[in-house]
DNA sequence: TAGTGGTCTAGACCACCCA
DNA sequence: GGGTGGTCTAGACCACTAA
């Protein structure tokens, strides 16, 4: 068997470095050519027989490594045609928001919140089309402050299908926010979300302990799993007390939107 | 050759339905398992040779299923112990922010920009900090409003950083944005970017034909080509013309961030 | 030592596409 | 018909872990 010779030869070669998988040799390979533009963008690339002649390798081998990348977004694979090079993807940019708690607890800072409304009641017109309701139809919502060393950072408005979490009402929201305990429940499978900058309404002012002039950023959130809404969120921040943020890296996987 | 035979015989059974790959078929049966809590998280799954053998299959057929479900974050794997289910991910909320061109035209409207300043100069302390150069390094500077049917909806602030992109003086913005071009030119592995509102400065205000009173999204946002800041923007939104919004699902593989 | 996953091979049959 | 990718097999050697 070849392959145990070459194996063997590697080794003593490199001595004791860690060994690279054969097929993660054949993708570095690929990579470097479409990253010298060796191989352009729609180029055609030698096909799996080619590939794994050329490195001595089983044609099992180059397939998992081309079909890698083809799972990565980097290459298009058309049977009875051959493989191309995909163009890079133009990506809509990512923002990661973290939960509340998390975020505040990463600036290294105290988190606790309040809970101030928790009640059964009939949607509104806007919450019935929230959560794919009839107007009217009994929902549960919650309002919660959060604080930030104290400070009111956040004011989370929240409004739960009763049909994804009948317990809600009965729940202990002291040591977890409603946000996690829904999510640990049920795999939220799709979310929209809008974001926008307005001022507080007099209601939001108050609670959040600040001027009725100051900007706010508002994040609209509707979540789903499956079919079914599972809650959707309004999230008041003041302007001069919370940002945003997120960082994200693209090297690997595209994926997602 | 078994495998052959009992692909006949399913061809004959289902008659000419679209035969579901073996691999395909355990990653379903995994996936069940997992779905109607049979293996719950943290539970060790068969092994790939006893599920080879329980299914008819090859090991490496089973390999292959079961190590895109690890690639998929579902399962781990522990060479020497074992296949583990994984819980599910707790991830950030992810909110993807197109492109302001493409934003509008997805609203049917129509998206125009106006080239404010294109000029050479030095880096401030707040942008040579962004770009990770020297203060008072050459940067290049460009300003653009955008416009939804004529009307102004984003301030585009932008800092180029020359090592990116030498040309970026020249170049002929009246069917491209600069963020296109930088995209195209330079695949982005990396972004950092904050959101929040606030009141715009005077100069934004004229800019955008608002009041000084309107609160404003602003995104500012650092971009990197692996280890290069290639530019960092600061895009300002009125409050009341624009609202970010997102939509994601998490169906299938998870990663980023 | 027995079991696990990680990797690899050298074949194979298939559907598909193009000339 | 010859080339392409899609899938599958029945073995194999290895490093690692746990009993």
């Amino acid at each position: 068997m070849q392959y145990i010779q070459l194996r063997e030869r590697v080794k003593s070669a490199v001595m004791f470095k860690a060994p690279v998988p054969r097929y993660a040799a054949l993708k570095t390979y690929v990579c470097e050519q479409i990253e010298k533009g060796k191989w352009q963008p729609n180029d055609k690339i030698p096909s799996e027989t080619s590939l794994a002649e050329t490195f001595g390798i089983s044609r099992m081998t180059a397939n998992r490594a081309i079909r890698e990348l083809t799972d990565e977004g980097r290459l298009i694979r058309i049977a009875g045609v051959g493989t191309f090079v995909l163009p890079p993807k133009v990506r809509g940019t990512i923002l990661e928001i973290r939960s509340i708690s998390e975020e505040i607890i990463a600036r290294g800072h105290i988190h606790s919140s309040r809970l101030l409304t928790i009640e059964k009641m009939e949607a509104s017109a806007f919450v019935a089309r929230s959560l794919e309701l009839e107007e009217g139809a009994e929902i549960f919502h919650a309002v919660f402050v959060h604080f930030e060393n104290d400070e009111p950072v956040q004011l989370e408005n929240r409004f739960v299908n009763p049909a994804a979490a009948p317990d809600f009402l009965s729940l202990d929201f002291t040591n977890r926010t409603p946000s996690d305990y829904l999510l640990g429940r049920l795999p939220v499978t799709e979310i929209e979300q809008t974001i926008e900058a307005r001022l507080p309404s007099k209601q939001e002012a108050a609670h959040l302990a600040i001027d009725l002039a100051e900007p706010c950023l508002v994040l609209e959130r509707t979540s789903r799993t499956g079919q079914m809404v599972v809650t959707h969120v309004r999230l008041v921040h003041p302007g001069k007390r919370m940002t945003l943020g997120g960082r994200n890296s693209f090297d690997n996987t595209p994926s997602i939107g």
